[in-house]
DNA sequence: CGCCCTGTTGGGGA
DNA sequence: ATCCCCAACAGGGC
């Protein structure tokens, strides 16, 4: 369940153990990763370079090497990074479903895991061409100054689609997924299907608080709880319970006692609470005024 | 056992 | 602008 909240968390744990090594080996062992470009082209440019930080973008992983190149990695659906994770058989079992491996200082070892193989590293060279393969993709920060109520509302004007699809639109907002919309939204008091250009001011700076609040906890709790060998399951695990409406059709509304229901919104699954999350109305049609004729 | 459905994301085509 | 389908696999219900 990679969305900001569990990225950043990956970041924290792992910038800390591989920044100022040498990665002295990669090994990309599913082509898919890098796709369309050659795994042997990326494991030999990277080889034998300095790893000088690792950043987050969005929901992409991003370690800038010597040499000003940049690896971008996406976890998609079911990727994650382990540290060092186990190499052995039986109780020790090393992970399944390695797809590209580092060897780091010291024998130190990062391994993509990624079960469903959606998941893509691509190389980028110089902070220009980084910046410009991001500024298509990404949109506002949700964690920084300029995610505002303000600046929602303006990039929300005459949109149709429904405010869910807003919110999983990285190119809008970058790092929100299924899960932390349907929780801010939930908060927000707002029902995913609402169009989006339908929205006040006042919904706009309660969605927007909702977003930060639903993001934050996410963050505190997942820094809580990952270490060196844990999977994505694991972090999931834990936080889970934390979730207010997603994944909890047919449970009561923690708010309000009223059954949660499941729908469809921007093709995702999608939880609500009906009575704390009123339905647009219907789209208005023209009203044609019979009086006097 | 097999079939069908669902899914945490993003890109491309209609 | 918006919607639908797809990538590849695991897990659950029937």
């Amino acid at each position: 369940m990679p969305e900001l909240p569990e990225v950043e968390t990956i970041r924290r744990h792992l910038a800390p153990r591989v920044e100022g090594r040498v990665l002295h080996r990669l090994e990309i062992l599913d082509a898919r990763w890098t796709a369309p470009e050659d795994p042997r082209a990326v494991e030999d440019q990277l080889a034998g370079r300095l790893i000088e930080r690792l950043g987050r973008r969005g929901k992409y992983l991003v370690a800038t090497f010597d040499g000003d190149a940049h690896l971008l990695m996406h976890l998609r659906m079911t990727g994650t990074l382990l540290y060092d994770p186990p190499l052995g058989n039986g109780p020790d079992a090393a992970p399944a479903h390695g797809r590209v491996r580092f060897t780091l200082d010291e024998g130190r070892r990062l391994v993509f895991i990624d079960p469903r193989r959606f998941g893509t590293g691509r190389l980028l060279h110089g902070d220009r061409q980084l910046e410009q393969y991001l500024a298509v993709r990404l949109g506002l920060d949700p964690l920084g100054p300029a995610f505002t109520a303000a600046a929602l509302k303006a990039m929300a004007r005459g949109r149709v689609a429904p405010v869910k699809a807003f919110l999983l639109d990285q190119r809008r907002i970058a790092g929100v997924g299924n899960i932390y919309a349907d929780e801010a939204l939930f908060r927000a008091r707002i029902h995913p299907l609402r169009p989006a250009g339908r929205l006040s001011l006042g919904q706009w700076r309660d969605l927007r608080d909702a977003v930060v609040e639903a993001l934050e906890a996410g963050l505190a709790a997942g820094g809580a709880t990952i270490d060196d060998y844990r999977t994505p399951e694991g972090v999931q695990g834990s936080f889970q319970n934390e979730f207010l409406v997603h994944t909890r059709a047919g449970e009561a509304c923690p708010e309000c006692g009223r059954a949660i229901v499941k729908l469809r919104a921007a093709g995702r699954g999608t939880y609500v609470c009906e009575r704390c999350q009123p339905r647009p109305r219907a789209p208005r049609r023209p009203v044609v005024s019979t009086w006097g004729s």
